[in-house]
DNA sequence: ATGAAAGCGCTAACAG
DNA sequence: CTGTTAGCGCTTTCAT
């Protein structure tokens, strides 16, 4: 009746009647029912986004990207957690798109089977996120982490670092580590370079975990003359446990992380990086179903972006130019 | 029809038919459309989470402690974020609330008229969290951070400084951070100190700014003895400032933070520091809706619970003993 | 153990 | 401009 007109400014309505409505509406504190709203318009304002871990500070700061641009629009994102597991993720997926969003934005390229189906199926557009190496199932929008660990193995190298050693977490299913660590050995290897060492450790990336990991790296292989660290946490950890030992950095080893987070710029030696984009990555991701938000629904609601960012290489002062 | 109940494993339904209906959903990538079931039913397993922010590592914190509750129910967490804006609030409330979710966690008490109007009135179980010190429309869990301010005052003064500078963000409308200040001032005032040099920044607490502001006040109130910040990412800053510029803590002058950030562990000097308990303030706020998820919908859908929780100080290395 | 029928609270078309 | 009428895709209840 007129009421659904006067909530949704819609149609014409008389500014007496419309008055009316609006103080019935605010004296009974009546909230609309969505619910019922979506079932009937089969328009539901929602936005989906799927990531492995909130304890990641990556992820938070793709979501701040994400609301910034949502912000503008009658679009709500709301988040689903998989904890790194695929299953998690399946279950998540399911989950969500039973609410019918109007998009999804996922992390990665690496998906069940059930679950690339269920996004295919799903008639709504899906932004894969944060890597671009491989097969999108629609949109995706990232960075080539394989790219990446290329291009720091490259700088490193150039600089003259010989004795390189590695640090990273223990995690099968953290495929953009994965391909960062591939994309590094790979580039180090076609100059004739090996792994002098290298770590994996299992729990979360602290800043102490990288000091006492670099202590033990050091003690076992002491002519290393660089680490490079799988996250910019465990290598500021690293950066201390070198500043406090007097140990001279970048001279007597030099030390690189990725991902620039804010802490690199905390310290009074700034640690070499790579930032990894995920403010730009939650925007691009938001516009993209912003921008495709009628299609919704419709056969071919896809948009099929693909855009990949170009991460900025940091020297920092942990990496003596070359 | 049968389909439903198959789908929702509830009635008798023969193993045969079963089976059948399974295997079709299977091959047809059927997902169900819980906006059409919630509107039938009246059931929504949804749980609202309202926070100011994402960038502040304390909130996905608390996401990970109801998150991990609520795995093992059919609840699941949908995120809002006000960015500290009583009108966002308001309008990120509103949205939520009309989709009907079983309960509803929202950080802190103080909320707009509008606001408490909606939570009153949205009968399902409300559970405010963070902080204890205010009335609540429901349930209630977090700690007093009144008394978190005092109990460092007490500390502090006990070890003997006397020349105390604070330091903390310029949001009047972060009510804990402000709540902490009155009540460090208040014990302070107790024993007849007066803080000596006070700063109040805007924008992000990053560790750079923590040791670029500790630098400035340090210039400016040479004599202080003690700087307690509003929470642990600038008190690291601060301290990391001490460290590169060979002041001796805690003997020249003493240090604590706020939080028990993981970040303090990682330091050759541990911050002295109070755990804001915020992994276990999610737990149960978790645990309370999800106990009464029942009850939603009907009259006196509240749980009532007031949990206050008991922060720990740690004097780590930069609070000398008392 | 299965089918049929009546809504859930809204929106979308159509009449007046 | 405002009222009426069908559904949206499920769950629930009641028959069979």
């Amino acid at each position: 009746m007129t009421v659904s007109r006067v909530l949704r400014n819609r149609g014409d309505v008389s500014d007496a009647t419309r008055a009316r409505v609006l103080e019935a509406a605010k004296r009974l504190g009546y909230v609309p029912n969505k619910i019922a709203g979506a079932l009937a318009s089969s328009r539901v304002n929602l936005v989906a986004v799927v990531i492995p871990s909130l304890s990641n500070q990556v992820f938070p700061e793709v979501m701040t990207g994400i609301t910034s641009v949502l912000d503008d629009t009658p679009l709500q994102p709301v988040v689903g957690v998989t904890n790194y597991l695929p299953e998690r993720e399946e279950a998540v997926l399911y989950e969500m798109l039973s609410w019918r969003p109007t998009g999804v934005i996922i992390a990665g390229l690496e998906h069940t089977e059930a679950a690339i189906a269920m996004l295919r199926g799903a008639g709504i557009p899906v932004v894969e996120v944060m890597d671009v190496d491989g097969a999108p199932v629609d949109s995706v929008v990232g960075i080539s982490h394989r790219r990446a660990g290329r291009m720091m193995a490259q700088e490193i190298l150039q600089a003259g670092y010989r004795r390189i050693g590695f640090m990273g977490t223990k995690m099968p299913l953290d495929h953009r580590a994965r391909k960062r660590f591939e994309g590094f050995t790979d580039a180090l290897a076609k100059a004739g370079v090996e792994i002098a060492d290298r770590q994996f450790y299992s729990g979360g990336s602290g800043i102490a975990k990288g000091r006492e990991m670099t202590e033990a790296m050091l003690n076992r292989t002491p002519d290393l003359d660089f680490i490079y660290y799988s996250n910019d946490m465990i290598g500021a950890g690293g950066l201390l446990h070198c500043m406090t030992h007097g140990i001279d950095v970048p001279g007597r080893i030099g030390l690189a992380g990725f991902n620039g987070m804010e802490i690199v710029d905390g310290f009074p030696l700034r640690l070499a990086t790579m930032d990894s984009c995920r403010l730009e990555i939650g925007r691009e991701a938001a516009r993209i179903i912003a921008e495709h938000a009628d299609a919704a629904g419709t056969p071919g609601a896809g948009a099929g972006e693909r855009i990949e960012l170009q991460p900025t290489l940091s020297l920092g002062d942990t990496l003596r130019r070359g």
